[in-house]
DNA sequence: CGGACTTACATGGTATCTCATGGGAAATCA
DNA sequence: TGATTTCCCATGAGATACCATGTAAGTCCG
């Protein structure tokens, strides 16, 4: 199965529209799909991207059952009543909806970081330092243990 | 199979017609549903909807037998009580019941908001106030797991 | 080994169409 | 007949589909 990796930059046009990376676009397609789910990350400030069976999958976690005690799941709920389905233009574009945009600080410029079974939108800058925090995270976790004889 | 996903927010004129989001009214009209099935959560201040297939499932749910000893299903026996199948005309509005309104509390704007399967219709400052308390107990939910290591 | 050509990808702009919304006419019910 | 509901049409804004350009990388040919 194909996965998101990689980071690319690509620039935001006056009309939020903004080129998905051909890599990226090519593991949604390989799926049949033409379009990408887009939801504001309820963890981050980015925007977060899939295919839309991961949506399906999100549909299957989501009570479905008439029990009153139905669990919840609130990450599920949260992100398909935030979610959207961006459909490519004919040359694999998508349009960022506004509250998107707000909600990741985008600007002029947006980042496509693949997560593997995910992918997610940030902004350059944001994205540098998130990546610093989680370079000292690694570092500290390496620290911590380096004193039980590990590499 | 599509899902109701995203949050619409759309005006309630005068004589109680709502359009529905174009994308919603997709779901069900590729079913070949020209209507959805309205009714008031049992749970929540809110309305809730679905296509018509849904409210079929439904009635499997309850008992069909003349036996005494029949099990009740109260969710469904409330839901299809209160239930009302709600047209599209032309345009793809929808009039909102009197009583629907009264229960959630709507005025000037209807927020849809997809939840899979099903979706909601909320009054949007109440369907504000809701989120808010869903990302709190995922925030809490995160800061629960954050001693186990995890990234 | 070098240069021209081709292809794929990103980007910018324009035209078209869909959708949300408002108003009014016709029909139905009491 | 009066009130209420249903159907139809008009309109403007916003979204989407289409077309054109630029650019970089890779390939084929000389």
């Amino acid at each position: 199965m194909k996965a998101f990796i990689g980071t690319f930059v690509n620039k935001i046009d006056a009309k939020g529209r903004v080129s998905v990376p051909a890599p990226f676009r090519a593991v949604v397609q390989a799926k049949g799909m033409n379009a990408v789910a887009l939801y504001p990350s309820p963890t981050e400030a980015c925007a977060e991207g899939c295919g839309m069976d991961r949506i399906d999958t999100l549909v299957d976690a989501m009570p479905d059952d008439f029990s009153p005690i139905a669990r919840n799941n609130d990450m599920a709920e949260i992100i398909l009543a935030s979610a959207r389905e961006t459909p490519f233009d004919a040359d694999g574009r998508v349009v960022l909806p506004e509250d998107f945009i707000a909600h990741a600080g985008l600007s002029e410029r947006a980042a496509f970081v693949g997560k593997g079974r995910v992918f997610q939108i940030w902004d350059p800058d944001k994205l540098a330092e998130s990546h610093a925090a989680l370079k000292q995270r690694i570092a500290a976790q390496r620290k911590a243990a380096s004193g039980k004889g590990g590499a």
